[in-house]
DNA sequence: CCACGGTGGTAGA
DNA sequence: TCTACCACCGTGG
């Protein structure tokens, strides 16, 4: 469980498409979030920072550059779940398990967490996913392979799929 | 209890 | 293929 007197820091992400937004708890990564305007790129001076988030934040960024290049992410910093009921956090740890190239439809995660007439909750649960890329929300389509819905917008999932070329292309 | 989704499956046109 | 409709389920109000 998280306090809300928990300190967070956060990190900015520049890259090609904007900055993202990386957001550290105590317990290591807990949001990151698309670049939103042009630049509200924003956050805590670097020299602030702990050596652990930075060493966190190394990873991220490396991490994310990889995903968005289509490739293995690699490896992650630590992920704080702890905002999440006990089902998204099922949910999650099993996003976790697709690789890159591979895609499943919300109904195969849900049966994958013995849930299986939960693909809707599975949908819901994946919008509520507040670290996406690294925790590949965007490899889940419909069960007809189509793209489904994503919380950062289609067109980044659809970017995202076509980087791993697990898109037709439309 | 109710309403709402990043669904899935079926039936018709 | 596309639309209409409905069963299903976890979450939040």
């Amino acid at each position: 469980m998280k306090n809300a007197a928990e300190q967070l820091f956060q990190l900015g992400i520049p890259t090609p498409k904007g900055a993202f937004l990386a957001t550290y708890s105590a317990e290591g990564l807990c949001s990151l979030a698309f670049p939103r305007g042009p630049q509200a790129a924003r956050g805590v001076p670097q020299t602030e920072v702990p050596a652990q988030v930075r060493s966190w934040h190394t990873l991220t960024v490396a991490s994310v550059k990889n995903v968005l290049s289509g490739r293995p992410a690699g490896k992650l910093p630590p992920l704080d779940y702890a905002s999440g009921t006990e089902f998204q956090r099922n949910v999650w740890a099993e996003l976790s398990r697709i690789k890159s190239g591979q895609t499943r439809s919300y109904g195969e995660v849900a049966r994958a967490i013995g849930h299986p007439k939960a693909a809707r909750a599975v949908g819901a649960a994946c919008g509520a996913n507040r670290i996406p890329l690294l925790i590949p929300c965007h490899r889940v389509l419909a069960s007809n392979k189509k793209l489904g819905g994503f919380s950062g917008g289609l067109d980044w999932k659809r970017l995202l799929l076509l980087r791993e070329r697990s898109w037709p292309g439309k």
